[in-house]
DNA sequence: TTACATTTGCATCATTGTTGCAATTAAAAC
DNA sequence: GTTTTAATTGCAACAATGATGCAAATGTAA
């Protein structure tokens, strides 16, 4: 889907800033962060309008955050958009890069009395495989 | 375990800032932010004493930090300490705390060929049973 | 008690994110 | 195609979180 079609079906304005955040997210393989969405990005935003689009984008589920370590700052496309299922998130200790692993569904939660869940956040820690190719040869 | 004690066990020197931090997360049954620990500590300790005290608790694994959306910091004490396996930690919407869910053991997830898995995180988001009391009286 | 290495507090800086406000822009109405 | 209106942008300023260098203070072992 295109970005201005996203962005028509949510009624939100499509202003330059949005589709190209958009756009960058979508082409990507893997999640981006703010910093990696800024360089692929045509023309020069300030840093609030930037966190603004997010902040809309996030608010309207188009997009979602990963959060490694309280550090890393990633976007991806959300769920809403992908269609696809809540899935686990993949960040690999060498390349540090996260990955939305689409075929890695969330597994349900058994929890005690009383407790309701809404939403689960999986972030699994590893190696991906390209890094481990690059180990094996 | 005390918290001489577990400073001994790592070999790490029994200052009054890194005692205390342990001693209010131990009391807690909650996980807990900078702020709730500095109110509970006595003493008055400079942020940046504060910062690294942390720091080398999390790096010797005696404590955990669990993050919500980027935002919100919650320290708990590690598995190292407390025995138990990895557990999905819980945040309640409404009363905003978290809680370690030890007696909810992390999942194991398949992940495509040529991944490897070192450590998952688990963060479940919904109602607390406290707060579902609260509304249903 | 002394000696040494570690830790503390302070000043300073970097990063990430927010808010208020005037200027600009997108989209709808004419 | 213009005008109108509401949303968005850019700027300045601010807040929170966290890191670093360095001298002073403290813990630990000798």
């Amino acid at each position: 889907m295109k970005a201005v079609d996203i962005l028509n079906r949510y009624n939100l304005k499509r202003t330059s800033c949005r589709e190209g955040i958009i756009d960058v997210i979508t082409a990507a393989n893997q999640a981006l962060s703010e910093n990696e969405i800024r360089e692929q990005l045509v023309g020069n935003y300030d840093r609030t309008t930037f966190y603004r689009s997010f902040k809309t984008l996030e608010e309207h589920k188009i997009i979602h955050k990963i959060i490694v370590d309280n550090q890393l700052v990633k976007y991806a496309l959300d769920n809403t958009v992908t269609q696809k299922d809540e899935h686990a998130h993949f960040y690999c200790n060498e390349c540090n890069t996260v990955k939305c692993m689409n075929d890695v569904p969330v597994q349900k939660y058994q929890l005690p009395d009383g407790y309701s869940d809404v939403e689960t956040e999986v972030l699994i820690k590893g190696i991906c495989s390209n890094c481990k190719n690059q180990k094996n040869n």
